[in-house]
DNA sequence: TCTTTTGCTTGATCCGCATCAATCGAGATT
DNA sequence: AATCTCGATTGATGCGGATCAAGCAAAAGA
């Protein structure tokens, strides 16, 4: 990423590895001070807001390759908790290092501030989903949206276990359990996918692309007299 | 914000002050190169997203203080478009000279990851209220939240003037003009604001901001039998 | 001044999804 | 193997907000 060997081995230097964590560790809760930014090596992540009446928001699920608590630098204190859904190795990179190094690192710089952009686009994205879409167009959203991701990290892009609840899935997505569910069968009855228990196989990924692509203008358009 | 004023100085050196805009006046269009970020003196922007269809997505509303095209530093491409609703001083900071002057000028660096990172933040924000607010729930926080960047200015927070249609209050918000001016003339009856066209009077600052904390736990609270 | 246009409001109806309720099945515990 | 527990599924019902359809008032144009 435009980084000379040098550079990253001192970055490599300030990385911690610590020792696997297990599913429902945290990395850190809501309120705690923010030190470190997390990479997830192997495995997935939660990270939720608890809401004072005991409720919770899933914020988000994070995979292979992706970075976690990005929000808390802002005001050097968490807003969000951030668990692990199964055993997973986890990096930390305490931030205060990153970034002296960053400062004189130009292009690391530049990859951080892609990185923070990168993840705003995505907010974004995420934003006209949750505003706009019907209950099948976020679950094929979803799902795609994994697909896309292990695909990067060299995984199956089309047949993976969901390390996350039915119910975590539809607090994500602001569906209720139920209809997260009733849209599994729906699509697995139209032969879209087969799902078993947390198997999921994506079996007709365009026809997915299809329904998420189909915006409020779609369904606005009228026949011409 | 832990500049010296020297510091402060270089940066202003790169700021360019473009003359004012007016109504309908595109900053930059979706697809085109990104090379400045672009900051609110006067006035306000609206961002959105081009649906291939020809509908559009309302991603945001900027007011006087606030920086626009953080979200296209990822790939040097505007991924939405922006215009102003109104008349408005727009300051142009190049992104290419911000870079360097931000390598070597650490607080700046900060500054600007804690921008960055705020940005995320106000994102995963919004995410909750989309995804799980009601309609009267969207509406009280969307006033709020002008209200308070106001007051951050200096500017009257609870009586001004709406710079965007109601269609377009409601696209941002994933309700239709309906729904926006029902919920309007429902907080007037119940004399939580005032509001005539694009004129608001907000009289019950808390008992919106208490709407707007009813979550969902709230909602589903049982009493103990 | 009188139209035309555009944005807002109000009313009536409909539909998607939440909610309530029950059952089922897979692991875990004994 | 029997029971317990918890997540997932399926069905029935109700509500919030979208949609459809007028009406209205303020700018804009003639």
């Amino acid at each position: 990423m435009g980084l000379t060997p040098a550079d990253v081995e001192r970055l490599d230097g300030i990385v911690r590895r610590n020792r696997p964590l297990h599913r429902g560790d945290h990395l850190f809760r809501y309120g705690e001070n923010f030190r470190s930014l997390h990479v997830v090596k192997t495995g997935s992540v939660k990270s939720y807001a608890p809401s004072p009446e005991g409720g919770e928001q899933v914020l988000g699920f994070h995979l292979p390759g992706e970075i976690i608590g990005l929000d808390a630098i802002e005001n050097d204190v968490h807003a969000c908790s951030a668990k692990v859904l199964e055993t997973s190795a986890i990096c930390e990179v305490p931030f205060a290092h990153f970034e002296e190094l960053s400062s004189s690192i130009p292009s690391l710089q530049h990859q951080m501030y892609r990185l923070l952009s990168k993840e705003i686009s995505q907010d974004t994205e995420m934003l006209l989903l949750l505003g706009k879409k019907s209950a099948e167009e976020r679950l094929a959203a979803f799902l795609l949206s994994l697909s896309r991701r292990l695909r990067k990290r060299g995984l199956s892009s089309t047949d993976f276990y969901l390390s996350m609840s039915r119910h975590e899935i539809g607090n994500y997505l602001g569906l209720a359990v139920e209809t997260v569910s009733r849209i599994f069968t729906r699509f697995q009855d139209e032969g879209l996918l087969k799902v078993d228990r947390k198997h999921v196989q994506l079996l007709k990924l365009d026809a997915l692309e299809a329904i998420v692509a189909h915006t409020v203008a779609d369904a606005h358009r009228h026949r011409i007299p």
